[in-house]
Order: C-alpha cells, then structure tokens, then sequence
DNA sequence: TTCATTTTTTGATTTTCGTCAAAAACTAAG
DNA sequence: CTTAGTTTTTGACGAAAATCAAAAAATGAA
C-alpha cells in the first residue's frame, strides 16, 4: 500500500495537511541487510514500510540477539524515544528483506508539527495502533504457555514464519529457539 | 499535582487550548473500591487520578484475577479502545485507595479535538510516555528471571508495596503469589 | 556441485516456576 | 477482645522451559 492510499485509512486529514505531510516523506530502495538505525545512534527519522520487512533487536547482557518488534509492509517505525527527545537508541533495526521505504527528517516533522497540528491527530492514530499492540502482547505474556503464544502469533500473522527465522520468533516471544523447534515438532 | 501543572510539564499548549482543555475535566472525590470502569462497560471517560491509586485487572481463562497496570497520582487512564472507539472494555479499573480523580467525557473530547487541533498534541504526549512504559515492561519481560524484574519493579515503583497487595503484584508481573513471597523471603 | 556457514532439530540434564494444600499472619467489623 | 475473612507464607511435588552439547538440515557462495 502507497502512503496516501495509508494515510485515509489511518485518520481523516484535510487535502492540505496531508499533502504536506506526504512530500515530506523521501522514497528510498534499501537492500537486506541494511540497518534503519543502530543502537546509540540519533534516530533522525521517522519510517514507512511500503514494502519489505524490518525487524528490531537488541543483545542482552549475557551477549544474546534479543528481536524487541517485526515490522511488515503498511507499518510505521522509528526509534521512538530517540526520534522524540534527540536521545541515543537501544535498538538496531534492520531490514531483513529488500525493502521500499519512506522516511521523514525530524527537522521536517517538527515543523509540519508546528505549522499543521493536524500532524499530531496523525501520530495519535499511530501511537495509538502501536499502544494496542503491545498492549495485545503484554496481555499473552502473562500466564499462556510459550505454545499457546506460538500459536496465537502464527495466527495473527501467518507469514511471520516465511519471513523471520526460528530464532528471531522464538526471542521476539520470550523463549528459546530449543524450545520453539520442540513446539513446532509436537503438532 | 493539579492538572494545570500537569500539563504544562507534558507539552507545550496554547494558553487557550491549555484552558479549554482543563475546563472540560470534572474533579470528583471517589472512595477505595470505586469502579472507573468495568469489562463490557463502553468506557466514557478520561481519566486522570491527581491523589490515590487505580488498577486495571481483567480475568483469565481459568478464573484468576489479573492485573494490567497500576496507575499512582498523576497518571492519565482509560480504556483505549473503547473509550476512542466506543467498543466494550476488556478491562476493570477499580480505585484501591481514595482518590481525587478528574474526567473528561469523550463528548468533550471529541468537540474540543476537532475546534483545538492541539488536543491532539497533548494525546499525543499521553500516549508517547504510555508506549514509553510498556516498551520498558516487554523487554523485562523476556528472559529476564522473575526475581529481576520484581527488584527493578520495586526500584522504579519503591512505593507499589505499599499500595498492592503481592497478590497484584505478582499477577502484573505474570507469577504466581506464591513464587513472588518465596523471591521475598530469599533476601 | 561442493564446501562453509547458518539455522534447525534432537537428546540429556538442571533450573525455575506453577500447582495444590494447609498453616500462619494480618485486617477489619462486631 | 473475638471472630471471620483475607492475604501471605511454607512445603511437597510436578510441569515447563532453560542450558549445554552435538547432530542434521538448509542456505549460499565459489
């Protein structure tokens, strides 16, 4: 899905600010491989997959590859915290398929904030997708078994297992690749 | 903390806006085991609790009382999705203490989102510290032991013993009450 | 195709935590 | 103070999942 095309479905703008807020937004091609940002960066942009797919991590302290978030095609990411408030990323994010992607400067963002604040009712319905989520997966964290989440993730998005490997799913859900490989053999 | 200053310390709103916005909240006094709202209710309101202490809670599968979140003064509320898409609650949220709560009807919201566009940058700014706090609580979440993430509770929250039961403490970290007294007794 | 690298699976063992049950400690109302 | 109700603690046991180690399978580049 194209921008504008995304852009009525998240939340009604007028023709003005949403054509400003679109020519803000630069379309790059990116290969696999190729990381958005990394951690201790200034995240200075905000991203849209058009098209590919993204996915954020982190290494624990004992030095293990922690997947914090998947992104697919239609998603908005950036380091939030470090977009915001100009501060050093946690995360790496990397493109693990080639990917269309459109982002916009935080210079650009903050002054369409200022002259448009219908910029903001537009990140209130991003926030907003992006708080239900999580909210979804803190709730499964709780007392369901690591199948019971498996499963419930394949179901939600059924491609995740053509498009992230074993170990990154099972770190996303909390678990071991061990024990996720043993999951998937049971059935 | 009164709304007034609240929101000065949240973002930056025109003195209009800021005006219009905190004359819409209604202050009510409300007693330890009130209901701001209940599972199935279309949720109305926002909330923010300037004294005391709520929870929200819901009930699982097989019975057990789990708990969401806990939220001390100074700390916005509502169902999110029902409230902004008036869809049944999942949740409880009952006041454990009593408190001084002010809300906002979402009759009022929705005027004042639509004539003061900078209703949409405080929400905004609600949100953003919300999506702040479950990053935080997710990523403890996976494979941190059950120990570690009652201390950093109780170091972010010195507070949470004081005002919940182990009980809700231990649900909200996703243990048993059980595990949760023997990890106290360890010290 | 072959070889090297990465990913996934399998096995044995240990640790963590849940479950069930009952006792102890705490709270609040009469 | 007494009693009933709630919350917390303790114990024995079992289930789920982590760890460590190694084999098998899949992937990708030369």
């Amino acid at each position: 899905m194209k921008i504008p095309q995304y852009f009525k479905n998240i939340a009604s703008l007028s023709a003005e600010s949403e054509k400003t807020i679109i020519t803000a937004f630069k379309r790059e091609e990116l290969s696999k491989g190729h990381f958005l940002f990394q951690q201790e960066d200034i995240c200075r942009h905000i991203y849209f997959i058009e098209q590919g797919f993204a996915r954020t991590y982190n290494i624990s302290d004992s030095g293990r590859e922690i997947t914090n978030w998947f992104f697919p095609e239609n998603s908005f990411l950036t380091a939030i915290n470090s977009f915001y408030n100009s501060s050093p990323a946690r995360d790496f994010c990397i493109l693990t398929e080639d990917s269309i992607v459109y982002s916009m400067a935080y210079a650009d963002f903050k002054r369409i904030l200022d002259d448009q604040p219908e910029l903001a009712r537009f990140c209130f319905a991003v926030l907003f997708e992006l708080a239900k989520q999580m909210t979804e997966y803190i709730n499964s964290s709780k007392f369901q078994t690591a199948e019971d989440r498996y499963l419930e993730l394949v179901k939600m998005h059924p491609t995740i297992l053509q498009r992230a490997s074993l170990g990154h799913i099972a770190s996303f859900l909390g678990i071991t690749q061990e024990t996720l490989s043993r999951i998937r053999a049971k059935k």
